[in-house]
DNA sequence: CGGTTGACCAAGT
DNA sequence: GACTTGGCCAACC
């Protein structure tokens, strides 16, 4: 059973712990594609909000980007998880980047 | 089935 | 450092 490439994203993105962020990038070299857009737009599409912590996905250059509820919402959530935002950017951005296992 | 869209990326100006 | 251009890929209309 194939499935979509969103549903596999949200299994990516839930394997990340908390505390913990990743890049839109990261998830689609990790599927194998290059897909870095399909990626952000199925958050956007379907922000399977409670399932998966779409919050914890930055763009790669450590921006926070866009999130659906807003990106306010995005750095308290961030904030909570004990990932310091500033200037709209994450704080030690290499230090809080989660890397897939194999 | 073709064209548009987008929570992107990299490089150039 | 800010803006523009080209490229990439899946979902939607």
């Amino acid at each position: 059973m194939m499935k979509s490439f969103d549903e596999r994203c949200y299994e990516l993105l839930k394997q990340v712990p908390k505390g913990k962020v990743t890049t839109y990038k990261a998830i689609a070299e990790a599927l194998g594609t290059k897909a870095y857009r399909a990626v952000g737009n199925a958050m956007n599409r379907n922000p399977n909000a409670p399932v998966v912590p779409c919050h914890r996905v930055v763009n790669s250059n450590g921006v926070l980007g866009g999130f659906a509820f807003g990106q306010a919402e995005k750095i308290s959530r961030l904030a909570a998880e004990g990932v310091k935002v500033e200037q709209g950017k994450i704080k030690n951005f290499a230090e809080c980047l989660y890397e897939f296992h194999p």
